[in-house]
DNA sequence: ATCCCTGCAAACCTTTTGCATGAAT
DNA sequence: ATTCATGCAAAAGGTTTGCAGGGAT
């Protein structure tokens, strides 16, 4: 009943090129063109993140700006017990240190009682796209 | 300089659903067939919300599953400069006063340079609802 | 040998645009 | 009279899909 999976080259490139930048997000043609030609060809690239996703090694998201969506290595590890701020113009992830984590937690729990889940996505603008 | 405004009854039909809907965000499908036939044609939707959106006085933003964009009528009064918390038990959205919330942007400004956007929505449990 | 994966091209869906006509000022 | 708005249809841009051949198990 489990789905076989195949560990072809295709594979290997589009993963190890997202687990390498993990720290940013990329559109579909971006990473097709850091790959470079005879890499891998757009359907599969579509086909590849679309897998990915549903196994959550991936996060797809769309720019608020533009009609394509993007698409980011996720690190489980590492997304436990803070909270997160995706940017509205690219849609790059940023993890918050635990340290304003748990101040801002602390801050809105005194005033209000309510308790914020860590997995919150804040939005913004990120230094970069705040023109 | 200044652009002439038509107040077409396109316009007027538009406008109107937006702002009595103010609470929910629309497809320009979904808008459309709220309308209902005979009311807009599809281009000058689009080309009435783009326009609105320039003005402020609607927001696009981009929907994280499917393609297409939705679109809201921006309550200036009731929702400019604050935060809000949506309850992940009952579903009921909080509004933050301004107080904290300068507290926790003036937070994250100064340790990440991130500017967050006033519309975010924070995720956790009310005071009801943790039980 | 059995699936699954790949690449190409075509289909699809949403949004944008060109153009002639019509409406608001 | 002027200038912008509208509607239609076509184009554009990004994503998905059908199909035949090739690759991984």
């Amino acid at each position: 009943m489990t789905m076989r999976v195949y560990h072809t080259q295709q594979r290997k490139i589009l993963i190890d090129f997202l687990q390498k930048n993990r720290d940013k997000a990329f559109t579909i043609e971006e990473i097709l063109n850091s790959i470079g030609d005879s890499g891998i060809s757009q359907s599969t690239a579509y086909r590849l993140v679309t897998k990915l996703c549903v196994d959550g090694i991936v996060k797809r998201s769309a720019k608020n700006t533009g009609r394509s969506f993007v698409y980011q290595y996720i690190n489980t590890e590492k997304c436990e017990g803070h909270l997160h701020m995706k940017c509205t113009g690219c849609g790059k992830i940023y993890h918050l240190d635990s340290g304003i984590t748990s101040t801002i937690q602390n801050d809105i729990k005194s005033s209000t009682n309510f308790e914020i889940d860590s997995h919150t996505v804040l939005l913004g603008k990120c230094n970069t796209c705040k023109e």
